[in-house]
DNA sequence: TTTTTTATCAGTAATCATTCCTATTAACGC
DNA sequence: GCGTTAATAGGAATGATTACTGATAAAAAA
C-alpha cells in the first residue's frame, strides 16, 4: 500500500493512539524539562491511575524511536526524556542543584563535524553535556 | 604537616597501596581499552583470584576520584573506565560492532568553550561522544 | 620489632533502573 | 458490532551498582 502514512515502530508495527501514550508525550510537551522514566510515572498517574511503570518505559522507548522525544544518559547512569518539539540541543548540568539548561550551540556545526572525514566515521547521533555549576549555586557558595 | 604528599580521597582518607588496587590500575594501563566493571574484575581475577567484584567498584571510584583513571558512561548506562595517562579525549563509538575509537579534538577547545560567560555556568567536566558506524562497519553493509 | 590503628578486603545482601512475561484489555479496520 | 492484535497492568526477573559486616593487612606509633 503505497500512501501509507500510519506511525510504524521499527519492527513494522502500527503504532495506535493510546490514552496513557497520549499522556505521557503531554506531560513531557507541556513541562519543557528533562524528565526520569520515575518523575514522568509520577506525573501521569494523576490523569491516568492506572498506568504501570512498564508501560511508561515501554511508551518512552516508543516515542523515542518515533523520534517524537528525545532520550538522554546523564553521568548519573540515569535515563531522562524530553519533548522533541524544542529541537536538537545539548545541556549544561549544575552538579550541586542537577538542574539542566539547555545549550543551542552544537560542537557537530563546528570544525569538528569534520571529524567523520579524518576517521572513517559515520556520524548518527552524537551527546555533549557539560556539568558544573550554575549561576544561583556559584553565588550560594 | 605542609609538604605532605600522600594521596587522600575527598573524605581525607589516605589511600593506601594494595595490591588488589594496582592490578585493577595496571589491567587499564596496560590495555588502554574502554573496559566496564566486569570486565576489569574477569581481567583481574587471573592474577588476585579472590578479588571481589565490590572491591573492583571501590576501587575503580577512588582510581576515579584520585584522577588516575576516567570514568565514562555511554548511552547503554553502563560506566567504562580507562587510563588516565593517554589524556583528555571524547569517543566515536560504533552502535554495530560497539568499538569505541579515541577523538583528541575537544569542543570546549573551541568556540563553544564561551558559553561559560552567556550561560552564567562555570563548567567543570564534560562529555563529548559521537555514535555511528565505524570504517569497517560501513563496508560490511 | 611489636603493637596499634584503621583503610581495605571478601562475601553477601540490598538497591535502583530497566526489561521481560503473561493474561487481559482496548484501538482500529472491516 | 466483530475480530484482530497492539497495548496494557501487574509483577517477576535482570543487570549494574552500592551498602553492610566481620576479617585482614597496610601504615603509623610505640
Amino acid at each position: 500500500m503505497p500512501g501509507d502514512h500510519k506511525p510504524k515502530t521499527a519492527n513494522g508495527k502500527i503504532v495506535r493512539s493510546t490514552k496513557q501514550r497520549q499522556a505521557i508525550l503531554d506531560i513531557l510537551t507541556k513541562q519543557q524539562s528533562h524528565l526520569s522514566a520515575e518523575e514522568i510515572y509520577q506525573a501521569v498517574k494523576i490523569t491516568q491511575p492506572r498506568i504501570s511503570l512498564g508501560t511508561v518505559y515501554r511508551n518512552l522507548e516508543i516515542l523515542t524511536e518515533l523520534g517524537s522525544i528525545y532520550r538522554n544518559s546523564f553521568a548519573d547512569g540515569k535515563a531522562r526524556y524530553e519533548s522533541a518539539t524544542i529541537g536538537h540541543h545539548h545541556h549544561l548540568v549544575c552538579i550541586n542543584c542537577q538542574d539542566i539548561e539547555n545549550l543551542t550551540a552544537c560542537p557537530m556545526a563546528q570544525d569538528i563535524g569534520n571529524l567523520a572525514q579524518s576517521h572513517d566515521f559515520e556520524p548518527l547521533e552524537h551527546y555533549f553535556e557539560v556539568y558544573g555549576y550554575c549561576g544561583k549555586c556559584r553565588r550560594k557558595d
